[in-house]
DNA sequence: CATGAATGAGCGTTCATTCAT
DNA sequence: CATGAATGAACGCTCATTCAT
């Protein structure tokens, strides 16, 4: 099981290797039930060279954690186009974000929630990726109020929490989506959608948002 | 360190002891790291005393779950009245969980991180209490619909996922409000009405959700 | 389960009743797998009025030995005849030891297993008995041979040897026919005089032993 | 204490090590009464090599068995010629067990003592061996009758109580030689050949039974 | 580099035992 | 006496980590 055991790769593509498996162990394991014996098996490399390149299993969770919400942010950002309306960003972004989390739950998992649970130190190195998700989504915001109308009334503290009122819902819809097999990464940016831009009092008066291109 | 070392008390109030002691270290070091031998010198009593009242580590843990999912749903339940409108309803529930999160830190890091990351079992217990959040959040949804405009023709699934990203943006918002110094219970229950009941698309027309009483 | 929960009896009586317990639990589940608890809880007593009967699990086990092996040995005095020859005395002690071991097990398990098994201390106590018995026989035959032949050249060391053989198999009989269901005590004594008595040699050449009253 | 701390040793030679200090601590203290720790420190190792080359204590107690169980019965068999008359089969085997017990003490009491005593799965590994022995005596037996007169009329049950007996009472004298210091192998074999072949009866008629090569 | 050998430190758990009421 | 409360000391077991070859 794990990597085909082939000798003598270059550095960084053993490197990687090492990161696919931990991050999978993690994912599934959690990060203190998973062991390095498990992972260097997985791996397809003795123990010792896994702590020659990455030191400890602190920082081999870390370097996953990197890995992983670069690779994240890389997708959203790769889905987005600079130059369209606010809203259409945010349904690209969406879809970005939630097809990344279906195609990768162990590295979610890793994200989402072996981070948060296993001290400051660990929670510290996602909360910087989600804040950079976070200044993207409050930009967005603030230029779309800007382009409504001239007056952005809107506080920066108001529209943070709002941007992260979102960010949370999407991160709580992508483990759903994930625990509820059918449910496709559109589905679920429409969903969020409706809920964030129309607002659940133009959604019951029958004004939902409309994806582009049509319902 | 931790409760002063007081002699010979009823089992009951022991009990509540450990359990306060075991909510504080496993909400900060999380359930395997945190240890039985800290747990119980925490609580100011041996480890065999833990052991005879708790059993084991997991039934220690489980204990905590319930012991605070069931405060949890009793102060949401506290603070919302059943015959007032659905969005004072679901606002007055709101802040009554802001507010709660906000008091008991730990408490809401067991249930809402540590539960769910630490095994099947842990998680099914949280789920319970969630899918009775998300349930009264439903139905809410619903009967507002059925109020607006006679025909409800929001389907079942789609009303799920809106109250799933509900309860998840509130669910973020309250461990962001814990790390936002300064935030109070009601700033943030106010910005998840506005973003889900509003919805940006009315905020940024200026027509942002106001509070009962005036904004 | 256990003794009927009976108030205010004579100490001599509830030690009793604590060593039936303690003899059925030791001889059940081995000398450190008995827990103290346990041994309370089935003699129907409270844990600290066993120590302050018994003083110790050390000193419990060490009077479980004691009166269990001078039940066994008063047993078997009590079924032999001094005035009767030889090998009559031999086959009346013979019956009424298989006939003890298998009506008390439990007593049984204790003095030849557990009591061996856990360290000298016990070992010791145990010997004492054996030696009892080992002296009794070692005299049978002693006199046996005298009256069969006026010079008894069987030197002491060498019958000693012979009665430590006879015990030993004897005991290892009465575990043997425990374990086999429909073996009566009269036919394993018969075994073991056959055996001891007539010699293989005999028995082969068809002169077995026979048993007074007829075959 | 303990074997001389030698570094880096293959992994065969380390088993046994261990493998002798199991033996050793198990034999002296009894099976729950020995601690890892003490079997590790003895091995001249540490505890986690002793549970990655034997994974658990039952493990390590079951390896014991197997091995002291088969260095015994090969001990046996080595000192048995087939082709000779039955008792100078008996007599060989005796001497051999009487022999290897001797120099084995600790083995023995493992075999004999413990294995017996802790639990049916410990104490069917030793009856494997032990209805292996019980299975050669009875052939001798049987055989032995055979040759004696055309006619075999000795039942089978009779003849496997008559087995038990005799290895009950060899595994007997085992230990009471083990006991009295200057008792050989030699004296304990004629002893319970003596006992078993020539039978009480002959002895007191002054016909005992003659080790080849004369008395 | 890869591997087998090896360990310090700690964790969950249990049990005989005591003491205040 | 009987009981509930309480613990010191240990035990089986595991894991991240290192070093010699």
């Amino acid at each position: 099981m794990g990597a085909v055991k082939t000798k003598r790769m270059p550095r960084a593509v053993r490197e990687q290797q090492m990161l696919d498996a931990a991050v999978q162990i993690f994912g599934q394991r959690g990060y203190m039930a998973a062991s390095m014996d498990e992972i260097a098996e997985h791996a397809g490399v003795s123990k010792p060279l896994v702590y020659l390149y990455l030191n400890s299993k602190e920082d081999l969770f870390t370097a996953c954690i990197r890995r992983e919400a670069a690779a994240l942010t890389a997708a959203v950002r790769a889905g987005v186009r600079p130059g369209l309306p606010a809203d259409r960003q945010l349904w690209d972004g969406l879809r970005a974000f939630f097809a990344y989390t279906a195609e990768h739950p162990d590295g979610w998992s890793v994200l989402h929630l072996q981070a948060r649970t296993h001290g400051e130190g660990f929670a510290a190195e996602v909360a910087t990726m989600r804040e950079e998700i976070v200044a993207f989504v409050t930009e967005l915001i603030v230029v779309a109020a800007r382009e409504a109308h001239r007056d952005p009334d809107l506080p920066r503290r108001e529209v943070a929490g709002l941007a992260e009122a979102l960010v949370g819902a999407a991160e709580s819809l992508a483990t759903w989506a994930n625990a509820s097999p059918g449910t496709t990464a559109r589905q679920a940016a429409a969903t969020l959608m409706n809920f964030a831009w129309a607002g659940l009092g133009d959604l019951m008066d029958g004004r939902p948002w409309t994806p582009p291109g049509g319902p």
